[in-house]
DNA sequence: AGGCCTTTGAAGCAG
DNA sequence: CTGCTTCAAAGGCCT
């Protein structure tokens, strides 16, 4: 139900709004050629316009919507903005009195859900567009909304922020003096973005990305009090150790006496900004958990990747202009930063490890290689890397079907897996499903209810580890009956 | 405790 | 330049 009236133009396509494989699968879904067509009376033109004013238009599109925070007179509505950022905050919740609808939807539609995406599409933007204003916003006590909101209206429209004023003022404030040196560990030419980033601790609560910003205790800026308006944390800031993450960084300087290695490994690890999906999925990760009583993230993911796709371009516009502004903002914060600085982190540690303890040859790539298989066309089965094989073998990035379910019809000239393999690296589809291409019988669960629910979008890969271990408990209750 | 699952997008890396 | 890899979030699951 890609929906929506898309209509008045559009927000464009365009390389700016995503990347063409996002694209790209937009127009392989036949729903979305009619918004193709509806965004068809000026995307590049509205392309174009994204593209040049990526900080104007913000204003100007605030300005004109009467938008309150940005613009010349923004710091002079700074308390409207807060007022509004009250509204806001609660307008982005789950109204009480929407969910039936939203849950009877869900069940006649695909993925559990459905007709939610105009009240909360935005909600991810409005997030940053609320931040507090500038000026003695810091301190604002604005009391807590209650949960119920149902009295209040939903905004269709974003509003924008002081973020935005500060990313187009020519002069913004200096930043505060130790940021960098006690937190960031780089140089930082940033502005002092206090004004947008303080919140109480409990309009925080209801922040899902954002929040983290301010409550996280170990990055809180400027001095340390909490709740101080100069504490600027950063979601970006995490703590090096994950033991680390409840300590308050303060009481880290005491380790200035402390040998250089330790200093290091107390450095907190400044982690990429969110792209587009990644916001939607902050966004909307709440409510589909309401709404299929789902909470395997590998399941809702899954579920938000199609809906992800079921928006209209206009729609994903938003969360890519919300992610732009987080790059932007991320870039001013830790100008030196680059993804390089985490690049390899995550996986190297594991990955020595596997390779000391097993022979594990590789990339899916440097594996057949190794043993001679066909790059395009054989199942990786010596690494065992079902997900990286995904993305080698035929079928527009899927796996073959059927796959053989052993480990002599791999194609793979290796040793059986270990036993201790985990279940989902071990090959486990069954080739009457596969082959027919048929997806996993609907059960009394949600989860496979949601997975098997046709979508618009590409087909799932088959051997999918949720679908794999569905396929099989209804194997078992099909036999059992 | 730590890694995997799953999704898309951005960016780094290697050939 | 192209294609592959890694990381970002999330929380249950598994070893």
């Amino acid at each position: 139900m890609p929906q929506l009236d898309s209509g008045g133009g559009g927000a464009g396509g365009g390389d700016d709004l995503g990347a063409p494989d996002e694209l790209l699968a937009f127009q392989d879904e036949g729903e979305e050629q009619d918004k193709s067509r509806d965004s068809a009376a000026g995307p590049e033109r509205d392309l174009a316009e994204l593209k040049s004013s990526l900080v104007n238009e913000s204003e100007g599109a605030a300005e004109g919507a009467g938008i309150p925070g940005t613009g010349a007179g923004a710091r002079g509505e700074a308390e409207v903005g807060a007022e509004a950022l009250g509204r806001e905050h609660t307008s982005q919740r789950l109204f009480p009195d929407k969910l039936p609808e939203s849950l009877e939807d869900g069940l006649k539609a695909p993925e559990c859900s459905s007709g939610m995406y105009k009240e909360t599409v935005y909600s991810a933007f409005n997030l940053l567009m609320h931040y507090p204003p500038p000026s003695g916003a810091g301190q604002h006590p604005q009391p807590q909304p209650p949960l119920n909101k149902a009295s209040q209206p939903t905004h269709s429209v974003p509003q924008l922020s002081p973020l935005y004023e500060h990313f187009s003022s020519p002069h913004p404030t200096p930043a505060p003096a130790d940021i960098n040196q006690k937190q960031v560990h780089r140089p930082l030419q940033t502005p002092d973005l206090s004004g947008f980033y303080s919140l109480t601790s409990s309009s925080m609560g209801q922040l899902p990305h954002t929040v983290s910003w301010f409550t996280h205790p170990s990055l809180m800026l400027g001095s340390g009090v909490p709740g101080h308006p100069a504490a600027i944390p950063h979601p970006a800031i995490v703590p090096t150790s994950a033991k680390q993450e409840l300590q308050p960084y303060d009481r880290s300087l005491k380790t200035q006496a402390e040998s250089k290695a330790e200093k290091e490994a107390k450095k907190p690890t400044i982690k990429k900004p969110l792209n587009a999906f990644m916001l939607y999925m902050k966004e909307m990760r709440a409510k589909v958990i309401a709404e299929c009583t789902l909470k395997e993230s590998a399941a809702i993911n899954q579920i938000l990747g199609r809906r992800w796709h079921a928006l209209s371009r206009e729609e994903q516009a938003k969360y890519y202009e919300l992610a732009r502004k987080e790059r932007q903002l991320h870039m001013q914060l830790y100008p030196g930063w680059s993804a390089r600085d985490n690049y390899g982190k995550k996986k190297r540690r594991s990955r020595e490890k596997h390779q000391e303890s097993t022979t594990d040859t590789g990339s899916p790539k440097k594996c057949r290689a190794r043993f001679g298989l066909n790059q395009q066309t054989d199942w990786c089965g010596p690494c065992r890397r079902k997900k990286k094989c995904i993305r080698y073998l035929p079928g527009e990035g899927r796996c073959p079907s059927p796959v053989p379910s052993d480990d002599s019809a791999l194609g793979c000239p290796r040793s059986p897996a270990p036993q201790d393999s985990p279940s989902y690296l071990l090959p486990q589809f069954p080739t009457e499903l596969l082959a027919s291409s048929v997806e996993p019988a609907p059960t009394s669960t949600g989860l496979s209810t949601v997975l098997s629910l046709p979508t618009p979008g590409p087909p799932q890969a088959p051997h999918s580890a949720l679908q794999n271990t569905q396929v099989q408990q209804q194997e078992s209750q099909r036999q059992a009956a």
